[in-house]
DNA sequence: TAGAGAGAAATTGTATACAATAGATGTGAT
DNA sequence: ATCACATCTATTGTATACAATTTCTCTCTA
């Protein structure tokens, strides 16, 4: 459990950067939702210190854009819009293409495994089918990445979390730290809406295989592929999103998560 | 005076917040140099506040990245190498590109005027040729971004901010402002490296012709072009600050400033 | 001289006290 | 009933005290 957040390198055994993993978190994880407000004492007394550790978490986390000022000098954490969603897809747009061009120079071949691994996790993982049923398959050792889900209910959350992993892995594998890294902000405020947009979406599938396509260019270490791959996929994901978010697909039941 | 730091949309009038951006003006005016150690006492003597407000604002420049954790629990001010340089470059490539596709579709005319501004305002600055002498041209009215220099020793730092100047315009007219925080974010880092990196450039006049086509392709409203223009922009940047940076053109005298 | 170790100084980390400010509540006049 | 105003409460902002840690320095020893 050491190792979790070893790509935001943080010095564990201070006390604000242990509340900084554990608010981030919170968030992340939709324990505090969205627009919620922060009030200093009462996370002092969830996570028994003092306001001071608490006051620089909060203050890492607003610059990192997963908290914002209210009105009145309170803080909240932050509410994404769709615009915003948007907004971030094409940010990642153009990042990710640059991740997949780096990835085809500088992946290792231990990177290129785990992101193969990527793919067959999200493969055998349970799939949804039109009725909402789930087709179990028998399981496989997991990727360390991942804790597999006892609870049926953490299932679409499962898919959420390899498709994260996933693109976390094409970033590192570009070799760019300042890539990565400004991915992972990206992706820490597209989790924000992921938990006010729990829409069924039976595109869901159709992921996989792009994903499978940016790997498969990424292995061949050619990068006009990758960036192509990728891009098909980003502005895929984004329209599928769109039109989740716009009710054009109103029809389908509100269930799972779509935001891949 | 006060609308400067619009762009990062602080509540002034917290001592943290004055804190924030005054000690991320020295470091990024390279008052205080890249790797010197940030001690809390010192600056909180400084700027005459107790260590409290110095402690949150150094929390967020060290999530900014533009301060690090030193070994010892120590912080210093980050040291960006020529490898990360070249890095930012690949990071702006991917998110340039967006932001000019974007500004083709979003760019209001005041912020065209804006780019076209900037360009006059590069093409009056004084050039510098061969041989370092200085060619001044007759002054107009300055954009409000922009401090005319008094001074000739500042005149390549004027330069320099018309550049970062015209970035950051490029990015806010992408309407985008995700985008243009992380551009913003890339923009800090670099200006970092700058400070320890004043190669003389003389293809810095090559720069503003570039600038142009970016301009023109916007003005025509023709996504395509503008991201071919960003694209070759910073693609022929980085080749040149690379250049200077290995000392291949090592036989041209240390004065003026590359990183453009 | 080099190296180990003790002690002191400097520095950071956390808690708490107090000040300032914003929000809520209640009361009275119209 | 509603608006204005005063008061009180909740919350944030800043300073300071103290604890924990690291770094420096000096001394002693081999």
């Amino acid at each position: 459990m050491s190792g979790t957040y070893n790509f935001l390198d943080i010095d564990m055994g201070k006390l604000f950067s242990k509340t900084y993993l554990a608010l981030r978190q919170e968030i992340l994880s939709g324990n505090l939702v969205s627009g919620e407000s922060l009030i200093e004492q009462t996370l002092a007394d969830r996570f028994a210190v003092s306001r001071t550790p608490i006051r620089e978490a909060i203050r890492q986390l607003q610059q990192e854009g997963l908290v914002e000022a209210d009105r009145g000098g309170g803080l909240r954490v932050t509410v994404i819009t769709i615009a915003d969603a948007i907004h971030l897809y094409d940010c990642r747009l153009g990042l990710e293409q640059v991740a997949a061009m780096g990835a085809c120079e500088n992946a290792t071949p231990a990177q290129i495994e785990d992101l193969q691994d990527c793919l067959a996790q999200a493969n055998l993982a349970p799939l949804i089918d039109a009725e909402g049923s789930a087709k179990k398959r028998p399981g496989q050792k997991a990727l360390q990445i991942l804790a597999v889900p006892s609870d049926q209910a953490d299932e679409l959350e499962n898919r959420l979390r390899i498709d994260q992993s996933f693109h976390r892995l094409l970033a590192e594998s570009s070799g760019n730290p300042w890539l990565a890294d400004l991915l992972n902000q990206i992706f820490g405020k597209m989790s924000l809406l992921r938990l006010t947009t729990t829409y069924q979406n039976p595109d869901v599938l159709e992921i996989w295989a792009e994903h499978e396509r940016i790997v498969s260019a990424i292995e061949q270490r050619d990068p006009q592929s990758a960036a192509i791959a990728v891009r098909n996929h980003l502005v895929a994901s984004k329209s599928r999103v769109v039109q989740s978010l716009q009710g054009i697909r109103a029809d389908v039941p509100l269930q799972s998560i779509s935001l891949l």
